[in-house]
RNA sequence: GGCCCCGUAGUUCAACGGAUAGAAUAGAAGUUUCCUAAACUUUAGAUACAGGUUCGAUUCCUGUCGGGGCUACCA
């Protein structure tokens, strides 16, 4: 039991023994001392009042006075106001510090039993008809980043990715290689393979305008009637057609370009540092989806339309009938994505499917949700869309069609760039050999990139300037990595047998407040990590972390560790720097940072 | 038009309905015979507007204004 959980205990107790009344403990509210003012825990009065009616002030002396007679750890409290400020025994810090420093794995938490159900979670879901940018990087770090806090949390967790390998986006990079590529390959182009289907694409799309604008001056029809009616249009459909038909001499192509594609992904996210478990394909998935419908079909859950397209009526939802299956039988997003939702629950039984996927979808997970419940499959209820924001540039929002989108392996080289000359700048490179330099700036400026977007809160939009946002000093990776390289520092001027016979301190009384306040967020990071993962949210941990740091700048500027006369205190110290170190160390990892030793 | 989300220092981000709204950056002023100054210290600066609920509102409710998203036989 914590000591908050201890608390919050005995106040109920208390008030229970006082009135005779029971109160709800969500009514409680314990929370970390703000740092003007003196204590631990502070609780807040306000909600007792009635119930012992006495003024905010007797009630906080009241309880604080319980306190110190009901909780031994408890030493002392003040009042101001309707807060009661709590603080604990020295003695309780000591005793934390002593039996956690050496705590590898403090903070996390194992798993409740091995046959638990697991939580899947989805994230990244490319096209591959598209290089990765900015808003796949947010996606990506999102995913791999709550996977890991549920984890750590205790849940069993599946990562998995759903590549969206088929439909009429992907016909349409094929088209267009197939009319203008001229046999190109990665190979003969030396052109990452992802890079060469995207420009495919955006080749099509500008073929197509030209169509598009021709046929409105020559026809006098609108936009939208001369994109349907468009040469190269009609032939991107037709291959959609001849592909759902698996006609060889198109999934050849489809093989070979998708191939190209996956080949240029995997380097990406390897840099990225991100993996998965399990990868489906649409093109694996849409089969088992139209199964269902038609199935959905038979039982008249849903209709069919006198052109032969099926549909989903959702009006007593208050929502616009959904299509599922086209006139000529071929497949949209909404019916790959029931057949993924079955396979996943086939696949896993998990207790919650995760989808890491943008706002912009909320609609669509709404919908998804609403045909899962029609067609009577109880998983509709475990799916939980987690819906991020989106990231913008100054000028608004990115768009691939006035090539305003940052590219994920630019920035990523960008930012190692960066790195590299602020390294350079600062005249710290002499005593790191050369090996060890790439690895290090690939740390730091993968790191800064990371922490930039990862301390965003998830469900907000977020901007990006490429001029400003890359950012070394201050609430960043640097920063955080920075202090983590003073620890190691420091840990390795006393060495390792030093360490190893570190001697717990006998008199607590001589702790300072630096020291004080570092041990409480220390103390904190267990119960935080449950929080994240209640709330999804990385940037929690990303903030949590800066402010550890903080803490410990500000300890290490006005404190000694090594030259501290007093061999207790200077052992002390060293324990508290360990661990310290160890909670940057777990929390980053978190966020899928590494942290340096030397910086 | 309808539905959803968001408006906090010049800028980028914080704040379970709780204390004097925190940081960072940009600005001003300082700190290095001492374990890494990518650090530390001081300073100035913000809840879009109007009501309501509450002991207490940036947070909840209503309206106004401003920004974004969705409303596809795209994904």
């Amino acid at each position: 039991m914590t000591i908050e959980q201890k608390i919050i205990n005995a106040v109920l107790d208390i008030l229970n023994a006082e009135t005779g009344q029971s109160m709800p403990v969500e009514r409680i509210s314990l929370q970390k001392t703000r740092k003007d003012f003196t204590g631990d825990f502070t609780l807040v009065v306000f909600p007792f009042v009635k119930l012992l009616r006495r003024s905010p002030e007797e009630c906080a002396v009241f309880l604080g006075e319980a306190l110190i007679k009901n909780v031994p750890e408890v030493d002392k409290y003040n009042v101001i106001k309707g807060f009661l400020n709590i603080s604990l025994k020295p003695s309780f810090w000591l005793d934390f510090l002593t039996k956690k420093h050496e705590d590898k794995d403090y903070g996390y938490q194992k798993p409740i039993s091995d046959d638990q159900q697991p939580v899947v979670v989805e994230y990244s879901s490319p096209n591959t008809n598209k290089p990765l940018h900015l808003g796949h990087i947010r996606n990506n770090l999102l995913g791999w980043s709550i996977a890991s806090i549920l984890e750590a949390s205790g849940q069993k967790v599946v990562r998995v990715n759903l590549v969206n390998d088929r439909g009429i986006h992907i016909c349409k990079s094929m088209l267009a290689w197939m009319k203008f590529g001229n046999g190109a390959t990665p190979a003969n182009t030396g052109t990452k393979g992802d890079k060469l289907v995207g420009d495919y694409y955006v080749q099509f799309e500008s073929e197509l305008r030209r169509q598009v604008k021709k046929m409105m001056q020559e026809k006098g029809i609108d936009e939208d009637e001369a994109r349907g009616k468009a040469p190269l249009m009609i032939e991107a459909q037709s291959l959609l057609r001849r592909w759902e038909e698996r006609k060889p001499e198109v999934v050849e192509v489809w093989k070979m370009m998708n191939g190209w594609v996956y080949e240029g992904f995997d380097k990406t996210y390897k840099r990225m540092g991100i993996s998965f478990d399990k990868v489906y394909y649409e093109s694996e998935t849409y089969l088992l989806g139209r199964d269902i419908v038609l199935e959905g079909l038979k039982r008249e859950r849903l209709y069919k339309k006198a052109d032969g397209s099926v549909w989903a009526n959702l009006s007593d939802q208050n929502l616009d009938d959904k299509l599922l299956l086209r006139a000529d039988g071929t497949s949209v997003y909404m019916t790959q994505d029931i057949g993924t939702a079955q396979l996943r629950y086939d696949d896993f039984d998990p207790q919650q499917m995760i989808y890491v996927v943008g706002n912009e979808q909320n609609h669509h997970f709404n919908v998804l949700k609403k045909v899962l419940k029609l067609l009577g499959k109880p998983y509709n209820k475990q799916i939980h869309h987690l819906s991020y924001g989106m990231v913008e540039l100054p000028d608004g929002r990115m768009k691939s069609r006035e090539g305003t989108v940052v590219d994920a392996d630019d920035l990523m080289n960008e930012m190692e760039e960066t790195a590299q000359i602020t390294t350079e700048e600062l005249g710290k490179t002499g005593n790191i050999p050369e090996g060890d330099k790439i690895r290090l700036y690939e740390m730091i400026g993968l790191g800064a990139l990371k922490y930039f977007i990862l301390k965003v809160d998830p469900r907000k939009n977020m901007l990006f300037n490429p001029e400003e946002s890359i950012d070394f000093n201050g609430n960043t990776a640097p920063f955080i990595q920075y202090t983590h390289a003073r620890i190691s520092s420091i840990l390795r001027t006393a060495g390792k047998t030093r360490l190893k016979h570190l001697k717990p301190m006998e008199d607590a009384s001589v702790i300072n407040d630096k020291e004080r306040e570092l041990l409480k967020y220390i103390y904190y990071f267990p119960a935080l990590i449950s929080e994240a993962a209640k709330e999804y949210s990385p940037a929690l941990i990303a903030n949590y972390v800066y402010e550890l740091c903080k803490a410990f700048n500000q300890f290490y500027h006005d404190h000694s560790v090594l030259n501290e006369p007093d061999r207790a205190i200077s052992d002390f110290r060293l324990m508290l720097s360990q661990l310290t170190a160890q909670v940057i160390c777990n929390g980053m990892s978190l966020l899928g940072i590494r942290v340096p030793d030397k910086m």
